[in-house]
DNA sequence: GAATATACGGGACGGCCATCCCGCTTGTCT
DNA sequence: AGACAAGCGGGATGGCCGTCCCGTATATTC
């Protein structure tokens, strides 16, 4: 097994890893990772070193948020009625996106393939979402018919790239349309 | 003024934009502009003589399709009822989109500012929508607060670039619930 | 059918970026 | 404190792609 890493080289791992999460939170995943290292003040090779592709890298930032999202979605679960407990989610997801352009690249499939990262791994946003989605629907609240996919859809829809100020007022808007699209 | 073109240039522009139009349609707009070329069998000089920048390529292909469907558009407002128009429109879109990657690209803005070129050009999307919605919304038949970028962003969540089989069953599903969530 | 402008082909160029590598530095352990 | 491994910086490398250029070929015109 490999032994703990050298005080330093924990510190730059965290370091890299808090930047990386506010830059392409702030500027999507199109964001170089040469510039995540300067912002960060270290060398590229201390970066790709601990983590190898751009991709690992924001799967390690992703990671961290989701998790945190999705044991959310599971309180949730547990407490409300479950269609009011669906949209909140969904709402929280959106307030998520909206804050986090990288999320938002990778929901739209920009660079980073939303999909099996999400079926994957730890974390499930598909598993949690589904069960969200799942209770709802027999408990009569949702459409019957809709499946995950269609829920990342509408998700994606509600938080598209192309809108320049993602204003609060239009977020409540698509999610009013989204709503009312899924009720049963 | 420019004198007409040589016969073999309009032969070859046509090539061009035709199999441009096949290849970004089925493939999307991360092809590249070489491969363009070898497919309409000329060098990427003619290509780029015609059609200086990648985009002002795409933006003719567009141009082409984009008159196409706005003219379908204006035939609709005419007649029918208000909200069966806007939602024939919509649905016409979706299912161009299906058949068409590059539009979903430019929708999801990567790589192509739609809401520019929508908004800029002769053909244009956002005003001819803008009549069909408006009058839906002065019959009474959508929602009063909805606004032309959310029927887009709503578009583009219907057409998600990441959904492997874009399946009719999929698309109907997704026209049913953004129908109910527009409705008033 | 010759002269000339027009267009063609495709290689060259330059920018961008992820990833790798290696000579040097710095923590760690005794 | 000294030795050694672990980690660091950032330049080098290679791939990809859009765009430009120019020597060659061909349509047009007289």
């Amino acid at each position: 097994m490999s032994r703990p890493l050298r005080a330093d080289a924990q510190r730059n791992r965290a370091r890299v890893l808090q930047v990386a999460a506010e830059t392409f939170a702030k500027e999507g995943l199109s964001v170089p990772v040469h510039e995540i290292a300067r912002r960060a003040g270290v060398g590229t090779g201390t970066v790709s070193r601990h983590f190898p592709t751009k991709e690992s890298l924001f799967e390690a930032v992703l990671l961290e948020r989701m998790a945190h999202l999705v044991r959310t979605a599971s309180d949730l679960a547990g407490g409300e009625e479950p269609g009011e407990a669906f949209f909140a989610f969904f709402s929280l997801m959106v307030e998520e996106g909206a804050a986090n352009k990288g999320l938002v690249d990778a929901l739209a499939g920009a660079g980073y393939d939303f999909n099996a990262a999400a079926t994957d791994h730890a974390y499930d946003v598909m598993g949690s979402w589904g069960r969200l989605l799942q209770r709802g629907q027999e408990a009569g609240a949702l459409r019957a018919d809709a499946d995950i996919a269609d829920v990342k859809a509408l998700l994606a829809g509600c938080l598209d790239r192309e809108r320049d100020a993602l204003d609060p007022a239009a977020r409540a808007r698509m999610l009013a349309i989204v709503r009312r699209g899924l009720e049963s």
